[in-house]
DNA sequence: CAGGAACCTTACGACAACCTTAAATTGACT
DNA sequence: AGTCAATTTAAGGTTGTCGTAAGGTTCCTG
């Protein structure tokens, strides 16, 4: 339910007082992973390394402002970005926004906003795919019910653990076309996936074991050396 | 390029000076898909009728007040929501975003903020899944799938190695312009290249016999002596 | 036209990438 | 405090990709 707050947030801003102030806001609402930057460089380089899930950039720093930070980071990533800024004239809010942030909010704010303005930007971002309904696709004899987590092979059933069930639906909605281990870990196991590739290579024998004929020669779920693996679907319901 | 424009908007506000000149501002932007209510009871017909892409909603309305439209419209739809209000107090604000507004903007406000904000918006929740994906290009009879690794010709799958993919995306980038040996390996092998350069020749074989009609009289993937390796392509799918 | 440089072509062996199985661990439910 | 299923760890086995090398071809230049 409330995985909003499982996303990383970066706070921007100069004043350490505003910032551990901010921070503290969002640790009261349930955020925890939060990380902090004084200037421009240090907040691309942690946008670089931990990849937050979203950032509060302040418009005045120390090293630029955040127009051009912004401008930066947009170089290389597509994370939501509010703004904050003491600076409310027209301009600076119709700049900001214009340059592809998510929200202008003008200083002094409410915390009880700002939180709320986080959570729509994040519930819009990184919403589940529409998808309220998980597709139940044939893989030659093997019937496999994402929905109901059961595949269907000469009138035996078998259930699909929740591993399985998350790497199947990965690899369905990326059917036909290669995904790297690296996704597929990511998917199952978040973004500390690391150390995890040999548990994903007995996840997918079991996988094999449940959907093909012959899972040590498999026709559907195929490894491709070196790159990944893939889902051939040839034909849908 | 810009289909947000071709999104369809329902402005909600029983003023109609108001609403028109919203409506005036939205048409000069580019959109033309505008829906106008002067009422809660009017809005939810339009909702249910004619499915609008966002709704701008005034607090204050003759039969009701947005906060309880916005509540209905949620029983039957997930549509994003701006509000736009004369009372500006901190309460109401932080009410109608805990509802599940999109944005709360506040009266006498820029016409240029509300549209920005309106394009935020529409991005953020119409964006197409994310697509960082690999081309799909034909090379005479050959296509090449680089999403699956595949190149197909003459009803024949020929299944790219690693290293195969890895030149062909990296030729591809910069397809119809030379790209040198080294290049080539860095993008392989990374910084510490040196003494690939047959290595390349192997695999640029290999990729040959592959997408070539002829591999030792290559039509595609050009050998520019002295300088590297070129390809051409022709037509795009 | 000789000679060298740049590039091509083929084949083969090593080894990293991947598979497979079984045993150990975790965690949920009694 | 014990059982069972799911997951992870571990370890030995398999194989396809890659890199090397060696001989061949083409192109350029003197």
């Amino acid at each position: 339910m409330e995985e909003w707050k499982q996303k990383k947030a970066l706070i921007v801003e100069d004043e350490l007082e505003i910032r551990n102030m901010i921070d503290g806001f969002l640790r009261k609402e349930g955020f925890s992973r939060i990380f902090h930057a004084g200037s421009c460089k240090e907040a691309l380089v942690i946008c670089a390394s931990d990849k937050p899930d979203v950032a509060i950039l302040d418009v005045m720093l120390p090293d630029g402002d955040g127009f051009g930070l912004l401008t930066s980071i947009r170089r290389f990533s597509q994370i939501p970005v509010i703004f904050l800024s003491a600076r409310g004239e027209d301009e600076d809010r119709l700049l900001g926004l214009g340059l592809g942030a998510d929200d202008y909010i003008v200083k002094p704010f409410l915390p009880r906003e700002l939180v709320l303005r986080l959570l729509v930007i994040l519930r819009r971002v990184y919403a589940p795919p529409k998808i309220d309904r998980l597709p139940v696709f044939q893989l030659g004899d093997s019937t496999i019910d994402l929905e109901a987590a059961i595949v269907t092979r000469d009138h035996h059933e078998y259930a699909l653990t929740a591993k399985e069930h998350a790497l199947l639906r990965k690899l369905y909605e990326n059917r036909g076309r290669i995904v790297t281990s690296d996704a597929l870990c990511q998917s199952v196991w978040g973004d500390d996936y690391y150390g995890y590739e040999n548990t994903l290579m007995v996840h997918m024998r079991r996988i094999r074991e449940k959907i093909e004929p012959c899972p040590s020669t498999p026709e559907y779920l195929l490894t491709v050396r070196g790159l990944g693996y893939k889902l051939l679907v040839k034909e849908e319901l």
